[in-house]
DNA sequence: GAGTGGTCTAGACCACTCC
DNA sequence: GAGTGGTCTAGACCACTCA
């Protein structure tokens, strides 16, 4: 492996050199989610450095959640579909108050098409007017509303999405989003805030108008940092809480 | 370094043991928050294994933000006064809606002690009845009155906490009952709720009764994971929002 | 220049999976 | 048994800090 000079004010070291080679297969394709990547002797023969150096650079991409390994099997290129089918949200940090866990189900309402505003346009890095798709959708847990959310997706991205799609699949959003067209979330920014319920998400979520909820704004990133999705929920937060670990 | 056989149903690779036995030093207080523990060669030849083998104990505690490395200075135990004087609140998430970032600012209001109720004590694992402390206080920035919080403290553990000490402290709470009692805060969960403002605290935060807030009820620990703190923050979010990544 | 952490290598052996 | 990731070692050299 060839490597700049360390005097080189672009320098990085071998084993970040090897990961942006791997995440370039990832980006590309070559290897896509679910699937199995060359094992790390493999990696290090092709790129021409040591095992420990493919170890390294996977061993980041593991914590990041990219990569999967499973001892004596090999390293997986991470999904929302291979996961844990009980906790196939990944981002949802929603508990319930009282132990109990329901069975979430999500309940799509609506799917169309629009134009980006200019606000859209800025939080998913398209031209102001470009087409995206827009679902509206509830989150039941058991019997019980929980969540009303509307997500939007740039259209091209997302070509072809729609009610039907959405109600026929069975899976998460995002296991979707991933097997269907090929676009897998890596990475999500939240900004929560407290707000009174509308007239319109108090009927859907059973609670009385101007009730306080709380509003969940999210952006998600696919590889390279790209913004693919923005959406806004508003939880209900009377029989389940936002939940959030700080380190 | 003697190591049980890896048949053993309590075997545990090198590495982490060697972890422990570092983070001993930690909870016995061997090495205090800020401090240099001694370097990598040295805790190598002190536990009879290679200086690879430590390195990759002091790999996860710094990814736990247990330790703090530093090129050619050596390895520091994270402290919360060490950190970045703009940054001090490690686990305050708020951000404002408009980027301008304002100074902030905590109010102590009240500080007084009480016995626990069933609730805090069980969150805190010590005795109902056993004493307790209680803060209140308002978190401002700029003049704007943002998050008002209780914060609930095991009383045997930060005896002789007081509002004067609260006044004259320069910097953050956490610093304070890290340099003042030696307990340092190294994880925290926090729960999440919108709720409706009540008077005490709609005045307070120059907001109307009733009005949507973001209720925020933390619970932080120690080495050990250890409980020592329970608060519940009131939070205004309409000039800032929390703030969350999800990965 | 001495001492620290950071990178890279090479090789040995272990644990797990699958055939 | 062959192949995978997981652990451990030993040694070389680099980059940074401080005296």
């Amino acid at each position: 492996m060839l490597q700049e000079s360390p005097l080189s004010p672009t320098f990085s070291p071998l084993y970040r050199q090897i990961k942006r080679l791997i995440l370039q297969g990832l980006e590309s394709g070559e290897w896509r989610p679910g699937e199995l990547i060359p094992s790390e002797n493999e990696l290090a023969a092709r790129f021409n450095v040591s095992q420990g150096t493919v170890r390294k650079a996977i061993d980041e991409m593991a914590a990041e959640n990219l990569l999967l390994r499973r001892q004596g099997k090999g390293t997986y290129v991470a999904s929302h579909n291979d996961d844990d089918p009980h906790v196939s949200f990944r981002f949802l940090r929603l508990v319930p108050e009282n132990g109990k866990l329901e069975p979430s189900q999500s309940v799509p309402l609506e799917c169309w098409r629009a134009k980006a505003g200019l606000e859209v346009s800025r939080t998913l890095g398209i031209k102001p007017g470009a087409p995206i798709t827009i679902v509206r959708r509830l989150l039941k847990f058991g019997a019980k509303p929980v969540v009303v959310e509307e997500i939007y997706l740039p259209g091209e991205t997302f070509d072809g999405l729609s009610l039907e799609i959405l109600q026929e699949y069975q899976g998460s959003f995002y296991g979707l989003l991933e097997s269907r067209f090929g676009v897998r979330m890596i990475r999500a920014e939240e900004r929560l805030r407290a707000m009174a319920a509308d007239r319109a998400s108090a009927a859907l979520l059973g609670v009385a108008e101007g009730a306080p909820l709380l509003s969940v704004e999210r952006v998600s990133y696919t590889y390279g940092d790209r913004p693919v999705e923005w959406r806004r929920g508003l939880y209900s937060t009377a029989d389940y809480y936002y939940m959030n670990e700080l380190n």
